[in-house]
DNA sequence: AAATAACTGGACTTGCAAGTCCAGTTTTTC
DNA sequence: GAAAAACTGGACTTGCAAGTCCAGTTATTT
Protein backbone atom coordinates (compact mmCIF):
# COMPACT_ATOMS: atom_id res chain seq x y z
CA UNK A 1 0.00 0.00 0.00
CA UNK A 2 2.88 2.42 1.00
CA UNK A 3 5.14 1.01 -1.70
CA UNK A 4 3.20 3.56 -4.05
CA UNK A 5 4.05 6.60 -2.32
CA UNK A 6 7.91 5.88 -0.97
CA UNK A 7 10.28 7.28 -2.25
CA UNK A 8 12.23 4.04 -4.54
CA UNK A 9 14.95 2.75 -2.10
CA UNK A 10 16.96 2.67 -5.26
CA UNK A 11 18.48 -1.18 -4.84
CA UNK A 12 17.08 -4.00 -7.07
CA UNK A 13 15.03 -3.33 -9.75
CA UNK A 14 12.98 -0.16 -10.06
CA UNK A 15 9.67 0.14 -10.80
CA UNK A 16 8.91 0.11 -14.85
CA UNK A 17 7.67 3.61 -15.75
CA UNK A 18 6.33 2.26 -18.67
CA UNK A 19 4.27 0.14 -17.18
CA UNK A 20 3.17 2.57 -14.88
CA UNK A 21 2.08 4.38 -17.70
CA UNK A 22 -0.14 1.41 -19.27
CA UNK A 23 -1.90 0.71 -16.13
CA UNK A 24 -2.96 4.36 -15.74
CA UNK A 25 -3.94 4.28 -19.81
CA UNK A 26 -6.15 1.25 -19.53
CA UNK A 27 -7.49 2.19 -16.22
CA UNK A 28 -8.02 5.72 -17.35
CA UNK A 29 -10.09 4.25 -20.34
CA UNK A 30 -11.69 1.74 -18.58
CA UNK A 31 -13.24 4.03 -15.82
CA UNK A 32 -14.49 6.79 -18.28
CA UNK A 33 -16.17 3.77 -20.62
CA UNK A 34 -17.34 1.47 -17.91
CA UNK A 35 -17.25 3.36 -14.77
CA UNK A 36 -15.83 2.57 -11.27
CA UNK A 37 -18.04 -0.15 -10.38
CA UNK A 38 -17.76 -1.57 -13.90
CA UNK A 39 -14.30 -2.09 -13.94
CA UNK A 40 -12.30 -4.67 -12.13
CA UNK A 41 -8.88 -4.41 -11.13
CA UNK A 42 -8.20 -7.28 -13.30
CA UNK A 43 -10.00 -6.02 -15.98
CA UNK A 44 -6.99 -3.27 -16.23
CA UNK A 45 -4.45 -5.38 -15.41
CA UNK A 46 -5.30 -7.49 -18.59
CA UNK A 47 -5.94 -4.45 -20.99
CA UNK A 48 -2.14 -2.79 -19.49
CA UNK A 49 -0.93 -6.03 -20.59
CA UNK A 50 0.53 -6.73 -16.74
CA UNK A 51 -0.10 -8.40 -13.87
CA UNK A 52 -2.40 -7.90 -11.15
CA UNK A 53 -0.22 -7.75 -8.87
CA UNK A 54 1.76 -4.80 -10.66
CA UNK A 55 -1.17 -3.10 -10.76
CA UNK A 56 -1.36 -3.31 -6.74
CA UNK A 57 2.63 -2.82 -6.69
CA UNK A 58 2.32 0.92 -8.37
CA UNK A 59 -1.08 2.14 -7.56
CA UNK A 60 -1.77 0.26 -3.62
CA UNK A 61 -5.26 -0.04 -4.24
CA UNK A 62 -8.43 0.66 -6.76
CA UNK A 63 -9.17 3.67 -4.95
CA UNK A 64 -6.46 5.08 -5.83
CA UNK A 65 -5.82 3.60 -8.87
CA UNK A 66 -8.92 5.82 -9.69
CA UNK A 67 -8.00 8.95 -8.23
CA UNK A 68 -5.06 9.28 -10.28
CA UNK A 69 -7.03 7.80 -13.27
CA UNK A 70 -9.27 10.91 -12.93
CA UNK A 71 -7.38 13.84 -12.47
CA UNK A 72 -5.21 12.50 -15.30
CA UNK A 73 -8.08 13.05 -17.39
CA UNK A 74 -9.11 16.45 -16.30
CA UNK A 75 -5.84 17.76 -16.35
CA UNK A 76 -5.30 16.13 -20.66
CA UNK A 77 -8.89 16.90 -22.06
CA UNK A 78 -8.28 20.67 -20.12
CA UNK A 79 -11.27 22.69 -21.57
CA UNK A 80 -8.98 25.29 -22.84
CA UNK A 81 -9.31 29.16 -21.15
CA UNK A 82 -7.07 29.85 -23.50
CA UNK A 83 -8.35 29.15 -26.80
CA UNK A 84 -10.28 32.53 -26.14
CA UNK A 85 -9.33 35.43 -28.67
CA UNK A 86 -9.56 38.32 -26.19
CA UNK A 87 -9.62 41.17 -28.87
CA UNK A 88 -13.08 39.50 -31.13
CA UNK A 89 -16.26 41.52 -30.18
CA UNK A 90 -19.05 39.75 -28.56
CA UNK A 91 -20.79 38.97 -32.02
CA UNK A 92 -18.24 36.95 -33.34
CA UNK A 93 -16.56 35.50 -30.63
CA UNK A 94 -20.04 33.94 -28.16
CA UNK A 95 -21.62 32.54 -30.64
CA UNK A 96 -18.25 30.40 -31.42
CA UNK A 97 -17.72 29.87 -27.74
CA UNK A 98 -21.14 28.47 -27.59
CA UNK A 99 -20.92 25.82 -30.38
CA UNK A 100 -17.53 24.57 -28.93
CA UNK A 101 -18.70 24.34 -25.54
CA UNK A 102 -22.25 22.56 -26.81
CA UNK A 103 -19.63 19.80 -28.68
CA UNK A 104 -17.67 19.30 -25.23
CA UNK A 105 -20.45 18.44 -22.85
CA UNK A 106 -22.08 16.83 -24.67
CA UNK A 107 -19.67 14.16 -25.92
CA UNK A 108 -19.93 10.95 -24.28
CA UNK A 109 -16.52 11.20 -22.67
CA UNK A 110 -17.44 14.04 -20.56
CA UNK A 111 -21.11 13.08 -19.45
CA UNK A 112 -19.25 9.37 -18.14
CA UNK A 113 -16.79 11.68 -16.03
CA UNK A 114 -19.85 13.51 -14.88
CA UNK A 115 -21.92 10.67 -14.06
CA UNK A 116 -18.88 9.39 -12.13
CA UNK A 117 -18.21 12.22 -10.42
CA UNK A 118 -22.03 12.81 -9.31
CA UNK A 119 -21.90 9.25 -7.93
CA UNK A 120 -18.92 9.88 -5.97
CA UNK A 121 -19.50 12.44 -3.64
CA UNK A 122 -19.36 9.98 -0.47
CA UNK A 123 -16.98 7.01 -1.74
CA UNK A 124 -14.28 9.26 -3.12
CA UNK A 125 -15.16 13.12 -2.60
CA UNK A 126 -12.03 14.66 -4.17
CA UNK A 127 -12.58 13.02 -7.19
CA UNK A 128 -15.85 15.53 -8.01
CA UNK A 129 -13.68 18.78 -7.12
CA UNK A 130 -10.59 17.73 -8.87
CA UNK A 131 -13.13 17.57 -11.79
CA UNK A 132 -14.70 20.80 -10.62
CA UNK A 133 -11.88 22.80 -10.55
CA UNK A 134 -9.95 21.46 -14.14
CA UNK A 135 -13.39 21.27 -15.84
CA UNK A 136 -16.48 23.96 -15.48
CA UNK A 137 -14.39 26.33 -13.12
CA UNK A 138 -11.93 27.35 -15.14
CA UNK A 139 -13.77 27.18 -18.61
CA UNK A 140 -16.37 29.51 -16.63
CA UNK A 141 -13.32 31.72 -14.63
CA UNK A 142 -11.98 32.15 -18.90
CA UNK A 143 -15.40 33.57 -20.19
CA UNK A 144 -15.79 35.84 -16.84
CA UNK A 145 -12.51 37.34 -17.52
CA UNK A 146 -13.74 38.10 -21.14
CA UNK A 147 -16.82 39.23 -20.76
CA UNK A 148 -14.91 41.84 -17.48
CA UNK A 149 -12.72 43.31 -20.58
CA UNK A 150 -15.66 43.66 -22.76
CA UNK A 151 -17.88 45.48 -20.10
CA UNK A 152 -14.64 47.64 -19.51
CA UNK A 153 -14.24 48.60 -23.12
CA UNK A 154 -18.05 49.33 -23.04
CA UNK A 155 -18.96 46.84 -25.68
CA UNK A 156 -21.23 45.23 -22.96
CA UNK A 157 -22.93 46.11 -20.00
CA UNK A 158 -22.77 43.45 -17.29
CA UNK A 159 -22.56 43.92 -13.63
CA UNK A 160 -21.24 40.66 -12.67
CA UNK A 161 -19.38 39.03 -15.24
CA UNK A 162 -18.76 35.64 -13.59
CA UNK A 163 -22.66 35.22 -13.04
CA UNK A 164 -23.36 36.40 -16.15
CA UNK A 165 -20.76 33.32 -17.13
CA UNK A 166 -22.79 30.86 -15.42
CA UNK A 167 -26.02 31.70 -16.71
CA UNK A 168 -24.80 31.34 -20.51
CA UNK A 169 -23.42 27.80 -20.21
CA UNK A 170 -26.07 26.59 -18.24
CA UNK A 171 -28.36 27.61 -20.49
CA UNK A 172 -26.40 26.35 -23.64
CA UNK A 173 -26.95 23.09 -22.26
CA UNK A 174 -30.69 23.18 -22.08
CA UNK A 175 -32.88 20.23 -23.20
CA UNK A 176 -30.53 18.41 -25.50
CA UNK A 177 -27.51 18.17 -22.77
CA UNK A 178 -30.08 16.84 -20.31
CA UNK A 179 -31.57 14.49 -22.90
CA UNK A 180 -27.82 13.28 -23.50
CA UNK A 181 -27.38 12.72 -19.71
CA UNK A 182 -30.60 10.64 -19.47
CA UNK A 183 -29.40 8.39 -22.25
CA UNK A 184 -32.01 9.47 -24.68
CA UNK A 185 -32.51 9.95 -28.33
CA UNK A 186 -31.19 13.07 -29.64
CA UNK A 187 -33.12 16.09 -30.93
CA UNK A 188 -32.42 16.78 -34.61
CA UNK A 189 -30.11 18.68 -35.28
CA UNK A 190 -31.33 21.99 -36.73
CA UNK A 191 -33.79 21.99 -32.89
CA UNK A 192 -30.21 22.26 -31.60
CA UNK A 193 -28.99 24.52 -33.77
CA UNK A 194 -31.76 26.71 -33.19
CA UNK A 195 -31.60 26.47 -29.76
CA UNK A 196 -27.99 27.81 -29.44
CA UNK A 197 -28.73 30.61 -31.69
CA UNK A 198 -31.32 31.81 -29.36
CA UNK A 199 -29.53 31.32 -26.32
CA UNK A 200 -26.79 33.67 -28.28
CA UNK A 201 -28.97 35.93 -29.30
CA UNK A 202 -30.91 36.03 -25.78
CA UNK A 203 -27.47 36.72 -24.08
CA UNK A 204 -26.49 39.46 -26.37
CA UNK A 205 -30.07 41.27 -26.13
CA UNK A 206 -29.89 41.00 -22.27
CA UNK A 207 -26.35 42.20 -21.88
CA UNK A 208 -25.26 44.53 -25.08
CA UNK A 209 -24.55 47.99 -25.29
CA UNK B 1 -41.28 -13.83 -11.45
CA UNK B 2 -44.74 -13.58 -13.19
CA UNK B 3 -46.77 -14.16 -9.75
CA UNK B 4 -45.73 -10.15 -9.63
CA UNK B 5 -47.68 -9.37 -12.97
CA UNK B 6 -50.17 -11.66 -12.76
CA UNK B 7 -53.80 -10.94 -12.63
CA UNK B 8 -54.58 -12.70 -8.82
CA UNK B 9 -56.15 -16.49 -9.15
CA UNK B 10 -58.06 -15.49 -6.39
CA UNK B 11 -57.85 -18.68 -4.67
CA UNK B 12 -56.25 -18.64 -0.95
CA UNK B 13 -54.67 -15.75 0.74
CA UNK B 14 -54.23 -12.98 -1.37
CA UNK B 15 -51.13 -10.69 -1.24
CA UNK B 16 -51.21 -8.15 1.23
CA UNK B 17 -51.76 -4.44 -0.12
CA UNK B 18 -50.19 -3.96 3.24
CA UNK B 19 -46.99 -5.41 2.59
CA UNK B 20 -46.53 -4.56 -1.03
CA UNK B 21 -46.47 -0.65 0.24
CA UNK B 22 -44.07 -1.13 3.04
CA UNK B 23 -41.61 -2.50 0.80
CA UNK B 24 -42.50 -0.11 -1.75
CA UNK B 25 -41.71 2.68 0.77
CA UNK B 26 -38.74 0.85 2.13
CA UNK B 27 -37.45 0.35 -1.30
CA UNK B 28 -37.96 4.13 -2.06
CA UNK B 29 -36.05 5.37 0.51
CA UNK B 30 -33.32 3.59 0.53
CA UNK B 31 -32.78 4.01 -3.43
CA UNK B 32 -32.64 7.71 -3.17
CA UNK B 33 -31.09 7.25 -0.36
CA UNK B 34 -28.45 4.61 -1.19
CA UNK B 35 -28.62 4.26 -4.63
CA UNK B 36 -29.23 1.11 -6.67
CA UNK B 37 -25.79 -0.70 -6.16
CA UNK B 38 -25.57 0.32 -2.85
CA UNK B 39 -29.05 -1.15 -1.70
CA UNK B 40 -29.91 -4.87 -1.32
CA UNK B 41 -32.37 -6.46 -1.17
CA UNK B 42 -31.98 -8.00 1.90
CA UNK B 43 -31.80 -4.19 3.24
CA UNK B 44 -35.14 -3.95 1.63
CA UNK B 45 -36.71 -6.74 3.19
CA UNK B 46 -35.35 -6.11 7.05
CA UNK B 47 -36.81 -2.28 6.69
CA UNK B 48 -40.06 -3.13 5.71
CA UNK B 49 -40.19 -5.70 8.21
CA UNK B 50 -40.99 -8.33 5.77
CA UNK B 51 -39.13 -11.56 4.21
CA UNK B 52 -36.62 -11.47 1.32
CA UNK B 53 -39.48 -14.20 0.18
CA UNK B 54 -41.89 -12.16 -0.06
CA UNK B 55 -40.42 -9.01 -1.83
CA UNK B 56 -39.38 -11.45 -4.56
CA UNK B 57 -43.21 -12.74 -4.51
CA UNK B 58 -44.34 -9.22 -5.15
CA UNK B 59 -41.82 -7.78 -7.10
CA UNK B 60 -40.42 -10.31 -8.97
CA UNK B 61 -36.44 -8.84 -9.10
CA UNK B 62 -34.55 -6.63 -8.00
CA UNK B 63 -34.75 -4.28 -11.64
CA UNK B 64 -38.27 -4.46 -11.63
CA UNK B 65 -38.90 -3.03 -8.22
CA UNK B 66 -36.53 -0.53 -8.39
CA UNK B 67 -38.18 0.66 -12.00
CA UNK B 68 -41.97 0.59 -9.82
CA UNK B 69 -39.98 2.48 -6.88
CA UNK B 70 -38.45 4.90 -8.98
CA UNK B 71 -41.75 6.05 -11.14
CA UNK B 72 -43.73 6.16 -7.92
CA UNK B 73 -41.43 8.89 -6.71
CA UNK B 74 -41.57 10.96 -9.80
CA UNK B 75 -45.18 11.11 -8.72
CA UNK B 76 -45.30 11.85 -5.47
CA UNK B 77 -42.95 14.41 -5.86
CA UNK B 78 -44.42 15.66 -8.88
CA UNK B 79 -43.05 19.25 -9.94
CA UNK B 80 -46.13 20.96 -9.61
CA UNK B 81 -47.36 22.00 -13.19
CA UNK B 82 -50.56 23.14 -12.05
CA UNK B 83 -49.31 25.27 -8.95
CA UNK B 84 -48.53 27.97 -11.58
CA UNK B 85 -51.30 30.76 -11.30
CA UNK B 86 -51.93 31.21 -15.13
CA UNK B 87 -53.02 35.37 -14.68
CA UNK B 88 -50.06 36.80 -12.59
CA UNK B 89 -47.93 38.88 -14.38
CA UNK B 90 -44.11 37.89 -15.41
CA UNK B 91 -42.48 40.35 -12.86
CA UNK B 92 -44.67 38.63 -10.19
CA UNK B 93 -44.71 35.28 -11.02
CA UNK B 94 -41.39 34.49 -12.65
CA UNK B 95 -39.58 35.21 -9.13
CA UNK B 96 -41.55 32.57 -7.44
CA UNK B 97 -41.48 30.04 -9.68
CA UNK B 98 -37.53 30.87 -9.77
CA UNK B 99 -36.85 30.57 -5.82
CA UNK B 100 -39.44 27.05 -6.02
CA UNK B 101 -37.54 25.71 -8.95
CA UNK B 102 -34.07 26.38 -7.11
CA UNK B 103 -34.80 25.03 -3.99
CA UNK B 104 -36.22 22.03 -5.40
CA UNK B 105 -33.39 21.15 -7.64
CA UNK B 106 -31.04 21.39 -4.95
CA UNK B 107 -32.71 19.20 -2.60
CA UNK B 108 -30.91 15.64 -1.84
CA UNK B 109 -33.43 13.79 -2.66
CA UNK B 110 -33.85 15.80 -6.23
CA UNK B 111 -29.68 15.00 -6.65
CA UNK B 112 -30.26 11.20 -5.60
CA UNK B 113 -32.30 10.58 -8.32
CA UNK B 114 -30.41 12.58 -11.14
CA UNK B 115 -27.28 11.17 -10.34
CA UNK B 116 -28.92 7.55 -10.35
CA UNK B 117 -30.68 8.42 -13.48
CA UNK B 118 -27.64 9.58 -15.24
CA UNK B 119 -25.86 6.43 -14.15
CA UNK B 120 -27.86 3.71 -15.09
CA UNK B 121 -28.71 4.73 -18.49
CA UNK B 122 -26.97 1.26 -19.68
CA UNK B 123 -28.75 -0.93 -17.03
CA UNK B 124 -32.44 0.87 -16.67
CA UNK B 125 -32.55 2.81 -19.36
CA UNK B 126 -36.51 3.49 -18.94
CA UNK B 127 -35.75 4.93 -15.26
CA UNK B 128 -34.19 7.93 -16.67
CA UNK B 129 -36.81 7.90 -19.49
CA UNK B 130 -39.78 7.85 -16.65
CA UNK B 131 -37.73 10.15 -14.36
CA UNK B 132 -37.45 12.73 -17.40
CA UNK B 133 -41.07 12.60 -18.27
CA UNK B 134 -42.62 12.99 -14.90
CA UNK B 135 -40.13 15.44 -14.00
CA UNK B 136 -38.10 17.93 -16.05
CA UNK B 137 -40.30 17.58 -19.19
CA UNK B 138 -43.47 18.58 -17.40
CA UNK B 139 -41.85 21.77 -15.37
CA UNK B 140 -40.59 22.77 -18.73
CA UNK B 141 -43.73 22.28 -20.35
CA UNK B 142 -45.96 23.78 -17.32
CA UNK B 143 -43.90 27.32 -17.46
CA UNK B 144 -43.58 27.34 -21.13
CA UNK B 145 -47.48 27.40 -21.50
CA UNK B 146 -47.30 30.18 -19.44
CA UNK B 147 -45.18 32.15 -21.23
CA UNK B 148 -47.03 31.24 -24.47
CA UNK B 149 -50.24 32.96 -22.97
CA UNK B 150 -48.11 36.09 -21.19
CA UNK B 151 -46.87 36.27 -25.48
CA UNK B 152 -50.35 36.20 -26.66
CA UNK B 153 -51.38 39.09 -24.18
CA UNK B 154 -48.51 41.47 -24.73
CA UNK B 155 -46.63 41.28 -21.52
CA UNK B 156 -43.69 39.20 -23.40
CA UNK B 157 -41.85 38.93 -26.74
CA UNK B 158 -41.19 35.10 -27.28
CA UNK B 159 -40.70 33.78 -29.79
CA UNK B 160 -40.37 30.14 -28.90
CA UNK B 161 -41.71 29.84 -25.49
CA UNK B 162 -40.50 26.14 -25.14
CA UNK B 163 -36.80 27.39 -25.63
CA UNK B 164 -37.36 30.03 -23.14
CA UNK B 165 -38.50 27.66 -20.35
CA UNK B 166 -35.36 25.66 -20.83
CA UNK B 167 -33.20 28.77 -21.25
CA UNK B 168 -34.88 29.96 -17.54
CA UNK B 169 -34.33 26.54 -15.53
CA UNK B 170 -31.16 26.00 -16.80
CA UNK B 171 -29.58 29.14 -16.45
CA UNK B 172 -31.01 29.00 -13.11
CA UNK B 173 -29.35 26.14 -11.66
CA UNK B 174 -25.93 27.84 -12.17
CA UNK B 175 -22.93 27.27 -10.15
CA UNK B 176 -24.80 26.31 -6.84
CA UNK B 177 -26.37 23.52 -8.45
CA UNK B 178 -23.53 22.39 -9.87
CA UNK B 179 -21.56 22.28 -6.50
CA UNK B 180 -24.63 20.53 -4.78
CA UNK B 181 -24.10 17.66 -7.10
CA UNK B 182 -20.88 17.01 -6.84
CA UNK B 183 -21.09 17.40 -3.20
CA UNK B 184 -18.97 20.67 -2.28
CA UNK B 185 -19.82 23.38 -0.02
CA UNK B 186 -22.56 25.62 -0.29
CA UNK B 187 -22.04 29.20 -1.82
CA UNK B 188 -23.03 31.65 0.80
CA UNK B 189 -26.76 32.50 0.86
CA UNK B 190 -26.42 36.35 -0.03
CA UNK B 191 -24.67 34.63 -3.13
CA UNK B 192 -27.41 32.44 -4.38
CA UNK B 193 -30.27 34.72 -4.03
CA UNK B 194 -28.18 37.92 -5.80
CA UNK B 195 -27.38 35.12 -8.92
CA UNK B 196 -31.85 34.20 -8.72
CA UNK B 197 -32.39 37.46 -8.94
CA UNK B 198 -29.96 38.01 -11.61
CA UNK B 199 -31.23 35.36 -13.86
CA UNK B 200 -34.83 36.79 -13.38
CA UNK B 201 -34.04 40.30 -13.37
CA UNK B 202 -31.85 38.91 -17.24
CA UNK B 203 -34.70 36.98 -18.77
CA UNK B 204 -37.21 39.31 -18.17
CA UNK B 205 -34.94 42.15 -19.64
CA UNK B 206 -33.98 39.99 -22.46
CA UNK B 207 -38.28 38.88 -23.06
CA UNK B 208 -40.02 41.95 -21.67
CA UNK B 209 -42.69 44.29 -23.81
C1' DA C 1 28.49 -12.56 -8.79
C1' DA C 2 25.54 -11.46 -5.16
C1' DA C 3 21.92 -9.02 -3.29
C1' DT C 4 17.65 -6.90 -4.08
C1' DA C 5 13.37 -5.82 -5.66
C1' DA C 6 9.99 -5.80 -9.67
C1' DC C 7 7.35 -8.78 -12.36
C1' DT C 8 4.52 -13.00 -13.70
C1' DG C 9 0.79 -16.28 -13.25
C1' DG C 10 -2.05 -18.58 -10.87
C1' DA C 11 -4.07 -20.24 -6.71
C1' DC C 12 -6.22 -18.68 -2.77
C1' DT C 13 -9.06 -16.12 0.87
C1' DT C 14 -12.71 -13.22 2.05
C1' DG C 15 -16.83 -10.92 1.70
C1' DC C 16 -21.01 -9.64 -0.41
C1' DA C 17 -25.29 -9.86 -2.68
C1' DA C 18 -28.89 -11.96 -5.98
C1' DG C 19 -31.77 -15.34 -6.21
C1' DT C 20 -33.58 -20.21 -4.81
C1' DC C 21 -35.34 -23.76 -1.81
C1' DC C 22 -37.80 -25.63 1.81
C1' DA C 23 -40.50 -26.75 6.01
C1' DG C 24 -43.55 -24.89 8.79
C1' DT C 25 -47.29 -21.25 9.74
C1' DT C 26 -51.01 -18.13 8.76
C1' DT C 27 -54.69 -16.28 6.18
C1' DT C 28 -58.29 -16.53 3.03
C1' DT C 29 -61.63 -18.61 -0.23
C1' DC C 30 -64.77 -22.30 -1.58
C1' DG D 1 -62.94 -27.88 7.37
C1' DA D 2 -60.16 -28.48 3.33
C1' DA D 3 -57.53 -26.56 -0.37
C1' DA D 4 -54.70 -22.90 -1.93
C1' DA D 5 -51.58 -19.54 -1.73
C1' DA D 6 -48.94 -15.90 0.99
C1' DC D 7 -45.72 -15.39 4.49
C1' DT D 8 -41.59 -16.43 7.62
C1' DG D 9 -36.82 -17.56 8.61
C1' DG D 10 -33.03 -19.48 7.62
C1' DA D 11 -30.03 -22.31 4.95
C1' DC D 12 -28.18 -22.69 0.57
C1' DT D 13 -26.15 -21.88 -4.27
C1' DT D 14 -23.84 -19.09 -7.43
C1' DG D 15 -21.10 -15.64 -9.07
C1' DC D 16 -18.09 -11.83 -8.71
C1' DA D 17 -14.44 -8.93 -7.37
C1' DA D 18 -10.82 -7.03 -3.99
C1' DG D 19 -6.91 -8.10 -2.15
C1' DT D 20 -3.13 -11.62 -0.60
C1' DC D 21 0.32 -15.19 -1.11
C1' DC D 22 3.83 -17.64 -3.20
C1' DA D 23 7.34 -19.81 -6.22
C1' DG D 24 9.72 -18.86 -9.97
C1' DT D 25 11.88 -15.29 -13.31
C1' DT D 26 13.94 -11.09 -14.77
C1' DA D 27 16.17 -6.75 -14.48
C1' DT D 28 19.24 -3.59 -11.94
C1' DT D 29 22.55 -1.87 -8.56
C1' DT D 30 26.82 -2.35 -5.76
Amino acid sequence: MNAATQEMRSRGRPRSEEKRRDILAAATHLFTVAGYEGTSVDDIATAAGVSKQTVYSHFGNKENLFGVAVSEKCRESGVDADVIEMNQPPEVLIPQIARRFVGLVKSPEALRIYAICTNSTESHPRIAELFYLHGPKKTVDALAEYLRQQNEVGRLAIDDPAAAAWQFFCMLKGEAHMRAQFGLEGLPAEEEEAYIDQCVAMFLRAYSR
